[in-house]
DNA sequence: CTGAAAGCGCTAACAA
DNA sequence: TTGTTAGCGCTTTCAG
């Protein structure tokens, strides 16, 4: 264990720790000679100032905030991570403030670390987490999970509208026999897609018979099943909505290979628009996200939150926007 | 501006700051009433303590490292990223470290964070930043970049070999007629993957023409581009080696547009080895790379360096494995 | 250009 | 159970 302090280097290079602290910050009022002695002295000695007492003397507001990251195993299969980090990047950068990542235990009453204040990227599995801040009052702002209950800041993607609006859209092109793919409704996205779905089906009172509507879990396995049995059906859907664009590429894939035409015979929605939705083969018709924009406005939000006397907490809903690609088509009730 | 310390907490409750302390640590011994005191004092004043002064004073000595991601376009979109954070970020739990999450400024000389050392995630772009560091003494690691002349640990994947691996197998399968998209050159992988790729043909003196090389830059266009002019050689290659898997799956999609059957008429192998690889319709021969692992070995070798004396740095090159799925197939020399 | 000394805000003995 | 008193390692006036 070493422990070379300031003082070490001051007494090695025979000067004042002062002088060891202005050369270390590149102040310009230093001789040369005790420049050199000092480096020489910093390299001897394997010398690091200790950032912790940097920031508390020079009294660097720079803020803290932790980035947590819930360790689920399909988060990092997803393109929904790496787009909320880049988005709490770029809001921490501008603020100049700095973001702690950290990979959540799964165990809940796993240590916050010393942060002025918490994002979580997504809520799942960190439930009891959350408690133990708000209980702390420690400022925090959960992403892709509203909040009702919880007097808490949250910033989400406005789901069910979005899943009214590819209803409605789909309606406009003629079809009336569509189908869904639901994610795990266990997570909060995948619920509300469902209940739009449901919602705006109803308003137009199109029956949604109960093997149109079918149950995934955001995997492929799950959507390659909901897909099959749903082509399978001796009334076809001329319309799958599918929850994610993951599932929905898998999707198209099974009607291809089932002889199937998309857009021609059946018309496929999904959800998110990740980059290879774009270039698939057929070039998926789908619900873009703003996620980095709601990395970035929740970061903005916990950042007001920490410098600002106590406020209402805010509740963002964030909107989509139907970018429409190859795989929809219209259609006639010809059936 | 608020500044509310714990002598305010403490004034405020009748009570020492020690026992102020006491509740924010939440040490047992603290009498009911107190507790109370104290704690509605912090809600009274908006007291949050300061996570540096707390640090400094506790002698935790919890690192801090930097992770620094490259600002560059590409990478967001890109498996890369996220699992060099998943790696960073599962090594950093297991070491009891904060991981600082640092998007790169571009601008180079844009100030390190106040961390114990910094790992980069790829060098693209940070040249000067690194040079800056190594300047400065300060315990540093590379990923995904072999640094031959800097005196800096550099942990990364063994590109070369790997593509030469890639020729002995498609050349075990028969195939002599091998063609190449190669990644963007100015980035190392890129590069290496080229060389390893013609030092293994030259080794089997296997020539390989000029039409057979084809520069792509890891995107999707320029992977079609560099496809659709192989496959409209009048001599075809009968395999292809493309340097990464979304340029593989890219090109596999121009080869069935034409008409060709994959792998029947045309093999193909990847690299990376990204989810979709296994689940694209034709399933993707390619090598995949340690990414996660390769995050987690260098935050440990970071780790070590800022624990210990100065030591000479590691160069680390990690092997890859060849994972065989549908892409390819033996072939005959009879053409 | 340099150094002495006073904190930065908090925790940790040690007493009481 | 509580308070007193030193520091933690560094920066920053302010004289010199």
């Amino acid at each position: 264990m070493k422990k070379v302090d300031i003082a070490h280097v001051a007494k090695a290079a025979r000067v004042s720790t002062t002088t060891v602290s202005r050369v270390i910050n590149r102040v310009p009022t230093v001789s040369a000679e005790n420049q050199r002695r000092v480096q020489s002295a910093i390299r001897q000695l394997g010398y690091r100032p200790n950032p912790s007492a940097q920031r508390l003397a020079s009294g660097k507001a720079k803020p803290t905030l932790g980035l947590i990251i819930p360790r689920f195993e399909g988060i990092f299969h997803s393109h929904y991570a790496l787009q909320v980090v880049k988005g709490c990047g770029i809001a921490a950068e501008r603020l100049r403030c700095d973001l702690l990542l950290h990979v959540a235990n799964g165990k809940a009453s796993d240590l916050p670390p010393s942060v002025n204040g918490v994002i979580f990227a997504d809520l799942f599995g960190c439930e009891e987490l959350l408690d133990r801040i708000v209980d702390d009052r420690l400022p925090v702002v959960v992403l892709n999970h509203y909040l009702e209950e919880l007097p808490v800041t949250c910033v989400a993607i406005d789901n069910r509208t979005a899943a009214e609006h590819v209803v409605a859209y789909l309606v406009r092109l003629g079809h009336r026999d569509i189908a869904t793919i639901t994610g795990d409704l266990k997570v909060q996205a995948g619920l509300d897609r469902l209940d739009g779905f449901m919602k705006a089906m109803k308003a137009r009172q199109l029956p949604v018979r109960d093997e149109y509507v079918r149950f995934g879990d955001f995997g492929l396995p799950s959507a390659r099943a909901a897909a099959e049995a749903l082509l399978a059906l001796k009334e076809r859907p001329t319309a799958i909505f599918v929850a994610s664009d993951d599932m929905a590429l898998e999707t198209i894939n099974v009607a291809l290979e089932k002889r199937l035409r998309v857009p021609e015979e059946l018309s496929i929605v999904g959800f998110d628009d990740i980059p290879s939705a774009a270039t698939a083969r057929v070039p998926l018709t789908t619900v873009r996200q703003p996620l980095s924009e709601m990395g970035r406005r929740g970061l903005e939000l916990l950042f007001q939150q920490i410098n600002s006397k106590p406020r209402h907490p805010t509740k963002l809903l964030l909107p989509t926007e139907l970018i429409e690609r190859g795989s929809c088509q219209q259609t006639w009730l010809d059936r």
